[in-house]
RNA sequence: GUGGCCGUAGCUCAGCUUGGUUAGAGCACCUGGUUGUGGUCCAGGAUGUCGCGGGUUCGAAUCCCGUCGGUCACCCCA
């Protein structure tokens, strides 16, 4: 084999697919009982959605972006994210009035690999568009909470912090700068650099973080609208109960965040990459767009990461209810006909795709995980199958009709 | 973009320090023991450009240089 996938880039096979199956299905399910309705979108935009609406000195936009040209000379580039798109979309539809969106697919970055990091890896999310309310941003952090819930996640931790807005940001940053600039000889010579640039992120320097315990904090300069906002979504978080821990120094790398930023970091992992989701409101996105005004929040779940940090590897989900296995030549049809009628009836079930000894029959089965196998042999004339539990090995004779009931129960 | 570690059978790896007969193991796979019973057990079977290129040497999986790939970390983020 002289291919191989592109650096950063996965075959999700199975057994692992199966747990990326059973994954997306449960996300597709918990955003629907949330109301949130799918969206679809390209997965390249002009290059300017990403580069205005992520912010240009922000890394993925500086150093991270797939961009190509095509045929017409336009400059295109792969998704980095997914909130800059669903804005641009939102606002191209026209809708009036708050909207609820899902979304589920591949994003693309330019960077080095590492565990849980990925240049083509799976983000599902939410946008609450077109509201203000803190009421949005606490079922927005809240539905990312229950889904790594709902998939039985070990454990997580959701950090969230207030970054205040247009009116109150300014006040904070210059207080951040001339605490900074009182610490100089303590920082690392990148985080010098991002102090010139913007303060907020030397606050993300692990390096510096040591020495930066006493750092002023966002929540303590923010305005009165800003801290009532904050104020609410606790005590709708609090309401709901959703676990939550304010982290003063939690900064987002994009720039359209304002006001609420919160992640959820999956503790007891030994990986770098401990962040399995995260989000915050974008109240200036869509003016940044070309838009109106259109405040918004909503977050992002990375896939990879949340399967990594779980260590699923798919292989205890059993993929089938039932093989079937045909004793003779003759049978065939019937045992297709029967398997059809399995199927149709909810049952997971399969069979060799041609006739062979009834052992290398059983090797399949065991070979697919299934967790049952029924035998088509001379019981069929007198309407009766007998069926084997492969865990137990305890088999019976039952009716052609009990058969599927009988899988479905054997699970 | 910077740095550490690793490339030997389909997979996981041993062998390399101290170069030398046919390069090994486990798992997986195939056949049989069981002409209607898998998984377990027993017997047998197939499997390699030792990542690639060059150098040193009588001789290189083993030593040296380069290169490509993987991996982890920094950075940043999901």
């Amino acid at each position: 084999m002289n291919f191989t996938p592109p650096k950063g880039t996965d075959d999700i096979f199975p057994p692992t697919s199966r747990a990326w199956r059973r994954t997306l299905i449960i996300w597709e399910n918990l955003a629907e009982r949330y109301g949130y309705d799918l969206v679809m979108g390209p997965i390249f935009e002009s290059t300017d959605v990403f580069a205005r609406g992520v912010g240009e000195s922000t890394e993925v936009v500086q150093k991270q972006m797939y961009t190509f040209e095509d045929k017409g000379g336009r400059s295109l580039t792969l998704r980095p994210e997914g909130t800059a798109s669903v804005v641009r979309a939102f606002l191209g539809s026209g809708v009036q009035g708050e909207m609820k969106l899902a979304y589920s697919g591949p994003m693309f970055r330019y960077e080095r690999p590492q565990a849980g990091r990925r240049r083509q890896f799976y983000q599902t999310g939410v946008e609450y568009l077109a509201t203000a309310a803190p009421d949005a941003d606490a079922e927005v952090i809240e539905i990312g909470y229950r889904f790594l819930e709902e998939l039985g996640f070990p454990a997580v931790e959701v950090a969230l912090n207030s970054i205040g807005d247009a009116a109150c940001r300014p006040a904070y940053v210059e207080a951040l700068r001339i605490y900074l600039n009182e610490k100089r000889e303590l920082l690392c010579d990148e985080s010098l650099a991002t102090l010139e640039t913007n303060p907020l992120r030397v606050l993300d320097c692990k390096v510096c973080a040591p020495h930066l315990i006493d750092s002023p904090k966002a929540v303590d300069y923010l305005c009165g609208e800003c801290a009532s906002h904050f104020a609410s979504i606790r005590e709708r978080l609090d309401g709901v109960g959703v676990p939550y821990r304010l982290e003063p120094r939690l900064v987002r790398g994009l720039d359209y965040y304002t006001r609420t930023a919160f992640e959820y970091i999956a503790t007891g992992f030994d990986a770098a990459q401990n962040a399995v989701g995260g989000g915050g409101r974008y109240d200036g996105l869509a003016e940044t767009l070309g838009g109106p005004a259109v405040p918004g929040v909503g977050l992002a779940m990375g896939i990879d990461r949340i399967l990594l940090a779980a260590g699923q590897t798919g292989a205890d989900i059993a993929p089938l209810d039932l093989f079937v296995v045909v004793a003779s030549p003759e049978l065939r049809e019937r045992a297709a006909g029967f398997l059809s009628d399995l199927r149709r009836a909810g049952v997971r079930a399969d069979m060799t795709p041609d006739q062979r000894s009834v052992k290398a029959q059983f090797r399949a089965a065991n070979r697919r995980k299934a967790t049952g196998a029924a035998i088509i042999g001379d019981e069929w004339n007198s309407s009766r199958v007998v069926v084997r539990n492969l865990t137990t090995s305890i088999q019976e004779l039952i009716s052609v009709e009990e058969v599927a009931e009988w899988a479905k129960n054997n699970r």
